[in-house]
DNA sequence: GTCTATATTTGGATAGAC
DNA sequence: GTCTATCCAAATATAGAC
């Protein structure tokens, strides 16, 4: 039982400080998310914070460990059901990333992604491979099978799918300024939806 | 004669500093370009570099000064001339688009701006109000007067500004990263062209 | 595991001689 | 205008008592 109790306690301490080291990463990045900040909102010292990481670079590199950890969750199958249907091909991938965009932890990691991109030559890397990259091929495979079936006109599916993964970044980015001033994404609430409508519209046969 | 010569010095010295601090601050950010470094590039001691400048955040907001500097040069005239003939219109501003991505200082202005865009609040409303909406103003007149004239399909201008300017952004956002790790930018050196082209080909009558 | 105390480094900034 | 010397604050990290 006290053993029990004991591991825990530890186990809760590295949790609690996990998280809030996520929140600070993510407001202020690296630099400016500080040791002694990260301690104090967990209520300890930084002395103690050694006991659960060997030191700074540590509580990052798991923090960030998450960047990428979310794949759209889009089978073969799936994406070839839907592409033969056309438009609820879009609106499934679309609405996935809006899902992405709003969800909490999701828009943590996009914001420290965002502070990190232009000081570390690894997350640019994975941000070209895991962020671009692998949206393209699943949407390029969408859009092949659509143009197999006459559904949309003739292009080459890659191009296609960089127009329409480049929309839904720069309304993601742009949700994400605003929320990070507590400002209203009223405006720009609808915008994937219109995104979708608009892309649908501009290349359906 | 010895009067001009110090005067030149001096501005020399201050010209410098800025110079380089403007490569520092968008490599490194704010934080990250210590007074230190900023002085021993420069080739002075830190003291000295307090008789051009009050403080370091004076230096950076002179540098900083430049990121939003760089309007585009199309006056009414022009947009209502090139929006009558299609295409050549949104040839004309990418074009224009695609020389900043890939101009020295343009480009270290534009680091600059995605280093410190979660950093700072002024610069996030800035980058709503100055780069984006000014953009979407100038686009959506111009397919406001192209569908007026029958050239492209009918559709809210400002969706279609939104969707064209965007692609930019994230063809500006890859080249920036790719070139910061001195990577070749080859496979992207067309997507300018290819983005008009496809816009056009999907919205035109 | 946490605390106090402390070592060490780095960064921004000023005083005063030249 | 630049230099040396110096100050002060903040940040990472460790040692050792409890």
């Amino acid at each position: 039982m006290t053993e029990n109790r004991d591991k825990n306690k530890g186990a809760k301490t590295k949790q609690k400080i996990l998280k809030i080291a996520t929140t600070l990463f993510s407001q202020l990045g690296y630099r400016g998310a500080s040791v002694r900040k990260i301690a104090a909102e967990v209520g300890i010292r930084e002395s103690a914070l050694y006991n659960h990481f060997k030191n700074k670079e540590e509580i990052f590199l798991e923090v960030a460990r998450d960047i990428f950890s979310s794949p759209f969750s889009l089978s073969e199958s799936e994406i070839k059901e839907l592409a033969l249907r056309g438009k609820p091909f879009l609106q499934k991938f679309t609405m996935q990333y809006k899902m992405l965009t709003f969800d909490k932890n999701s828009e943590n990691m996009f914001r420290l992604l965002m502070i990190e991109l232009m000081q570390s030559q690894e997350l640019r890397e994975q941000f070209m491979s895991e962020f671009h990259d692998k949206s393209v091929k699943v949407l390029s495979e969408g859009f092949f099978l659509m143009m197999q079936n006459g559904l949309i006109r003739s292009a080459d599916p890659m191009l296609m799918a960089y127009e329409f993964i480049s929309t839904l970044f720069y309304i993601r980015l742009q949700v994400t300024v605003l929320r990070f001033d507590s400002k209203s994404t009223n405006a720009l609430s609808t915008q994937f939806e219109k995104h979708v409508d608009f892309f649908w519209e501009s290349n359906r046969i």
